[in-house]
DNA sequence: AAGAATTTTTTACACGCGTTAAGACTAAGC
DNA sequence: GCTTAGTCTTAACGCGTGTAAAAAATTCTT
């Protein structure tokens, strides 16, 4: 069952008996040739070994189909769910997918920028990662290519397209629900640092002034290392809950895995929280981590439509591929949440 | 702040005062070049905006300097762990690592061969999607380039450098520990169809008749899915659980994830597993998921020594890189994991 | 200062394929 | 049989860079 190898366009075209721009045009386009040559190229190629050079191909062209992603970091769910949308909605489209992962350091990330520029790809969906970011990676990129922003965007980049969750929504939205079930939730943050955070810590302080309660946000701890977002909800509500704060309150988490660690907290004082117990505890999240269903007990939280959010970032992102020489005005897609009510709060 | 814009190196040298050869060995190799020339060079780059073409730099070299990895999916931490880890390391080496993510799906995973072989990747580290993976494709880059498999193989691939985990001592050794701290367990699996749920399930018998004691196997569930292993694990304990089946015993369960959904059982029959607790059940898991201290409890499990694999993986990858005339003995390298003591078991 | 050693420049070809223009061929339509 | 449209082949150039050989320039040695 071995195939005799071919290693180029020219030596398949004598094998197949047909010349190389008919070659050239089947593959990248099989409808641009006549039903008897595509039959003769198919069955030609079920005889031979030959898959075309990708570098090749892509450097002669205008557009090169791919689509360059960069992701901030792999040991989350939540951005591998992303990721995955993104994926998809590529694919399906027909594009070539090239995902670079900054792995928490600023400079792999612009690193991955210099990579995705060195590759020209036709555009790029970025999540950055945070305040260390290097921003001039980012203003290449913006000079050079269609990108859009997904997911978190910085102060500084405020001008860029960008397609995320609304957070006056989503943290709207439970907070309204935990205040119709129990006391107005107090806020677990992160320390600075993250976008998507603040933006949340400042959603949670709007809604609860327009509720007429006093907002309470705290997040002391020691955990030096941000992205340890569940040791961060372990420490600081296990803090907080030894000096007898909050102990029958309704705490609202930053996040899903901040949540996660506040869930072991109140598990490690004895407490379960739920709205279907005595003594008021109540533990929420946000993000809809794909194991709160899991968790115990099963965390509420509110579900970020990440698949909404991955293919509305490449259907903008091939629309202004498709129109670079328009001057586009800068879109801002928010997309809202729901509430997923579980058993923790 | 708008430095001029450069594309080739042909401009680049004129604007720099360089030939081109030369810049083209300094971007290769700075140490190939001459000190003053290297001064010149990057006096230059600081003053002009110049990315080499990636595809044209990689086209017409012997090696592209690449390292293709495919994953099954994306949506389990231990991957992402394990890519990371991957990552990590061929980015130390010096390559650039292409990843390629099959979405559990075989179509997309041999398109995903496909793209590497079309890159001519210098190497490939695959963990292949499980039985319905398409074997053609992976014969076909086992004739063409170094490829190793990592953390599984399917049967008809055993003749291919392996690097994984030990799941004679890893399973072993938590057999040893629920054997010695209660009851012998008892083996939650998986259906058929995962190369290493079956494994660790062989790996079970095996020492539960050597230590003399009769190997318990379940696994009914209706899920369809295999990709949900938590609801697998909530589906098939709560199963026996309400036939009064298991409720004092130890539960060995085939990975973390199903774990997650056994001690979600637990809960819902008000069942509290440890070894600190009264009553007799233990649950145990395998794999040591990033999640494992933050249940509740904090889940007893094996660990898989993620950054070991992965950089195995690199360094024999590398090494079958560099000796791709010699004709090498297979390699398979088996790593130990470690044995992680918590609450629930 | 002359010669040797190193480095650079010049020149030219290569990589595999995209792309174009001109001509040759084929299958219709009259 | 002829024209016409559609499709193909031939021939040639281009993409941006790697790479090799020879000539030129520079630096180092004695």
């Amino acid at each position: 069952m071995n195939r005799p190898e071919i290693h180029t366009m020219e030596e398949l075209s004598v094998a197949i008996g047909v010349s190389r721009p008919t070659l050239s045009r089947y593959f990248q386009d099989p409808t641009s040739v006549s039903r008897s040559s595509v039959e003769k190229i198919e069955r030609g190629l079920t005889r031979v070994e030959y898959v075309p050079n990708f570098f090749a191909t892509r450097m002669n062209r205008k557009s090169t189909g791919i689509i360059g992603v960069i992701i901030p970091y792999l040991n989350d769910l939540f951005f591998t769910q992303l990721l995955e949308s993104v994926e998809r909605a590529a694919m399906h489209a027909g594009f070539t997918v090239i995902t670079q992962c900054s792995h928490s350091d600023p400079l792999t990330e612009s690193r991955a920028v210099e990579t995705l520029l060195s590759m020209s790809v036709d555009g790029a969906i970025v999540t950055p990662l945070g305040e260390q970011t290097d921003l001039r990676a980012y203003a290449r990129l913006k000079a050079k290519l269609p990108f859009v922003l997904m997911d978190s965007r910085p102060k500084t980049l405020m001008d860029v397209d960008y397609v995320g969750s609304d957070h006056l929504q989503a943290t709207g939205a439970i907070v309204d629900y935990l205040c119709r079930v129990g006391p107005p939730p107090v806020f677990l943050a992160m320390p600075p640092g993250n976008f998507n955070a603040g933006e949340r810590e400042r959603a949670y302080r709007k809604r609860m002034t327009e509720l007429g309660h006093e907002p309470v946000v705290f997040a002391q701890t020691q955990i030096d290392d941000l992205s340890h977002y569940e040791e961060h909800g372990l420490a600081a509500l296990g803090a907080a809950f030894s000096k007898g704060q909050y102990l029958d309150q309704s705490i609202l988490c930053v996040n899903d895995r901040v949540a996660i660690g506040a869930l072991r907290a109140a598990a490690q004082y004895g407490l379960e929280p739920g709205a279907q117990r005595r003594g008021g505890l109540r533990i929420a999240g946000h993000d809809d981590y794909p194991l709160c269903p899991f968790t115990v007990p099963a965390l509420t939280t509110v579900a970020q439509n990440v698949g909404a959010i991955g293919q509305a970032a490449i259907e903008r992102l091939i629309y202004k591929m498709q129109n670079r020489n328009l001057p586009l005005e800068q879109e801002v897609r928010l997309i809202d949440s729901e509430l997923k009510i579980r058993q923790s709060a």
